[in-house]
DNA sequence: TTGTAGGCGTTATCAG
DNA sequence: CTGATAACGCCTACAA
């Protein structure tokens, strides 16, 4: 070798290397990595051979800028230690990568003006879109003005006031599911341990609770806190604490669920022959308590795929108008919830 | 207002509107951002009032470009909806943000395939660094080629051969925390369900179980699988539907050690009366089973910020060998373990 | 069919 | 202290 051969050069190759190597312009190059029809087929080839014997990868970055488009979609969401967002993620990467895009992910923990600096960043970056769940205390003036002009597709919890895209479960269907499930096993008095008030999925699970319990003519009582599993268990234990607890429990999410059984357990309190326990999201989880506990699967990667498709349709221009996807949910019977003490009109398990 | 107002202009302002709105250079705009010393106080008040005024925001597709540093970094794990890689994944996100870096995310599912081409992406995307759970089959070549020139920090996992930094718990200690905890309450034979023998923890795992149960003198079988909920039942179903199961069972992790209480329960084998169960890292779901799981806890939030600083080190310049930090173990005893049946030498629970 | 050159938005180097 | 101007790497007219 050449004794002028320059030391190894960790400098990775640009389209101007190419070029060079091949022998042609800039431009061809840039022609045959867009696959543009015109190209000479012996020309190609040699650009080709350039580029394989260099490795060569276009910059992204100088790319992006060019092109204005970063094929890069920002993600946030409150926790990923949370399953049911975890699983909401793996349902957003899915299908942001299969369609080319990278995600550039965040948490919130809840925490608005963390939300706020990570939705600047995602801005800063150019991001060509946003997939979002909202923190609990956002609020929507500050959501519109910063979101604007980037397309933004709110998923599993909705602001109201905000007419941008977004896919939510249906709580007030999945609400009933629970109340119908539990009254036909003959539940009168009931109980919700729900989560932030602050949450559209909270409040939409709450107000279907209150009517579906007031059409059956039965009680219902209320306990806010967090959906987390310490919000449940401080909530489960101050209810089951008490001198007449009631005969079934509606869990505002799985993990609230679940520290309820688990607080049952502690209390020797009998589930589901003292106590009926119902969940809501069906999470991996769920379906190992013991006993088993009945839930409302909600689909949160469904939820993450459909953000997605939203999200990456508005990006293809097809779309320019606020929709809305609506996921329905469905009722998973296990062993948390039986018949009422005491009889009440119920059938069995069926 | 003036006829000749323009439609409302939604591109975002340029560094260049800043300085024609200052009437200075677009130099000066870019001392003033950069805290420069060297621009007059009259001069970048001029210039940051019309920031305010514009609502500037520096574009940083361009600065990347410009300083050949992107302050992204890509983290790349097989699963989020694993809640011991949801924590280690908010490990990662926390440090990296409160450093100013981005996190694009991806998710390999074990695939080798994938992972490749995540990680080509990040290249051509051209983040500072990357921080990487390896999938279970990954060649030590292709990842030592692949990886060249952008600063890698291996978490969890390592693999052999390769001299990237890498962070990881100390599985020997674990396992023989594991296996002491048992042997002093009376176990002598063992069975550990693991998970993939392609990834290096599991490995540690099995090798340490194999000696420590070899100097106890007792007996140990080992049954392999993979990491999951799913495999754990597929195994603890082989393993407790035979004739004589060992008296204590280690899961290489939580999942399969969830799994196995579960298929316990369902058999009616009374645990920790019949059967021990320990489990492996401490999820949040380890302590709700019934009974409560013992198990060991591998702290991979810490994983994940140990993991993060070690690559803000190199990327700061500050290291330039492959470091290897240890995380301890910790031994959480629960209600899943007891003494063996039929009495041996241990004392009670203490 | 291929080459040239201007532009994408910043930073950095140098004169002035 | 400030203003031009050349990178950074790629794309896209427009010319040739």
């Amino acid at each position: 070798m050449p004794a002028e051969a320059p030391v190894t050069d960790r400098r990775k190759p640009t389209i101007a290397d190419v070029a060079a190597k091949a022998g042609v312009s800039v431009g061809t190059v840039s022609n045959v990595m867009a696959n543009a029809a015109r190209v000479r087929p012996e020309t190609r080839r040699r650009v080709e051979s350039a580029i394989a014997a260099l490795g060569y990868r276009p910059n992204r970055v100088a790319q992006s800028l060019s092109r204005q488009r970063t094929h890069l979609v920002g993600a946030l969401v409150p926790e990923v230690t949370n399953p049911f967002f975890a699983e909401l993620v793996q349902g957003i990467e899915r299908s942001l990568s299969a369609a080319q895009y990278s995600v550039v992910f965040a948490t919130s923990h809840e925490d608005v003006e963390l939300q706020r600096r990570y939705i600047e960043d995602f801005h800063g970056r150019r991001v060509d879109g946003v997939v979002l769940v909202v923190a609990a205390d956002t609020e929507v003036e500050e959501m519109i003005a910063i979101a604007a002009d980037t397309p933004v597709t709110v998923v599993d919890r909705v602001l109201d006031g905000w007419d941008a895209d977004h896919v939510t479960g249906d709580s007030a269907a999945g609400m009933e599911l629970a109340v119908g499930h539990l009254a036909q096993l003959g539940h009168r008095r009931f109980a919700l341990i729900n989560g932030e008030a602050k949450i559209s999925t909270a409040r939409e699970r709450e107000s279907t609770f209150i009517r579906a319990v007031a059409e059956l003519g039965g009680e219902g009582e209320i306990s806010r806190g967090s959906f987390t599993l310490d919000s449940g268990f401080a909530q489960a234990e101050a209810l089951l604490g008490r001198d007449d607890p009631p005969t079934a429990i509606i869990a505002g999410n799985d993990l609230i669920g679940i520290a309820t059984i688990t607080v049952a357990a502690q209390r020797g309190i009998s589930v589901p022959d003292e106590l009926s326990v119902i969940g809501y999201d069906d999470v991996p989880y769920a379906r190992l308590m013991a006993p088993a506990l009945t839930t409302v699967r909600a689909f949160p990667e469904t939820l993450g795929i459909e953000a997605a498709r939203l999200l990456l349709d508005r990006l293809d221009g097809h779309h320019h108008d606020g929709r809305h996807v609506r996921i329905a949910p469905e009722l998973v019977v296990r062993r948390s919830t039986g018949p009422a003490r005491g009889g009440g009109l119920g059938g069995g398990r069926g």
